[in-house]
DNA sequence: CGAGCACCTGGAGCGCGCTCCAGGTCAAGC
DNA sequence: GCTTGACCTGGAGCGCGCTCCAGGTGCTCG
């Protein structure tokens, strides 16, 4: 049987382009690039040309990664938090804690945008009610 | 009885200042001179001396407005729907499908929120479990 | 009367997070 | 051999949403 059609060289040529990674995990390859640069990546090995190859695991940390941007946690941080996971086991207390104190950021944020979405479906009903019986308008 | 502490003059002082109306809704003056440059506030009414009275329907557009915007809706978005706001009854339908479209992107983004809490919670779980029995440990 | 304070205007500046560009290398296909 | 395309680097540029600044006005308080 063929191993795998990507890899069946002897000098093992493993990993995925930069453009490949950026496909599957939504991040732009100038972002890849510029996370590596400011330390939200480690220096990704590169191939004979000098070319990135990512592994699964930093497809996995960099999937990780979007998560905790989208969750508006800045770069900054997540470079502060991508440099405990490289610093190893030792950090695994830290690292925890920096979770935990987003997750609280994240669940706080969940709280106060379906407190906006009640005042929105408030808003909305309010409108419908104007459009039928367009009458007992007051000003909004 | 004495009507009002703040409004005792015969020339019907009315409304707040913009110190007092960034202190209450939370917007700085900075911005809310932003928000009447830009149109999300309608050209605010002025004093003897120039400068901005709030009433209290702009106040709570203000209110409105910060929340919009805490929602991730554009400044540029929200000008939009205070023009048709400024432009009356006949707008009413179109204000609706503005805030219904947006209300769909804040449920959208608290089902993405939700997800991340869900990989968070996971990922502080196992953190916890390689803080106890510091063995079975994986990678991340 | 002088000081202090809140406010005014127009416009420049800024922090964030990429994004884009110029100029170059390399590998593959025609 | 030449073109095409994906990738490389360092650094400049940008869009957003304010924020800050200089320079000035006017009210109030001691």
């Amino acid at each position: 049987m063929a191993p795998d059609a990507t890899t069946n060289d002897s000098t093992a040529e493993t990993g995925v382009s930069i453009g490949e990674a950026s496909a599957r995990t939504g991040v732009s390859a100038d972002a890849l690039r510029y996370y590596e640069r400011i330390g939200v990546l480690a220096p990704v090995p590169r191939d004979a040309g000098g070319r990135r190859r990512y592994d699964a695991a930093t497809i996995g940390m960099i999937d990780f990664v979007r998560r905790l941007r989208s969750t508006g946690m800045g770069v900054e941080d997540v470079a502060a938090y991508a440099g405990l996971v490289r610093r190893g086991e030792g950090t695994v207390a830290e690292r925890r804690a920096v979770l935990e104190r987003h997750r609280d950021h994240v669940a706080a944020q969940v709280e106060a945008l379906a407190e906006v979405l009640s005042v929105l479906d408030r808003k909305i009903g309010h409108y419908a009610d104007v459009e039928k019986g367009a009458a007992l308008d007051c000003d909004d």
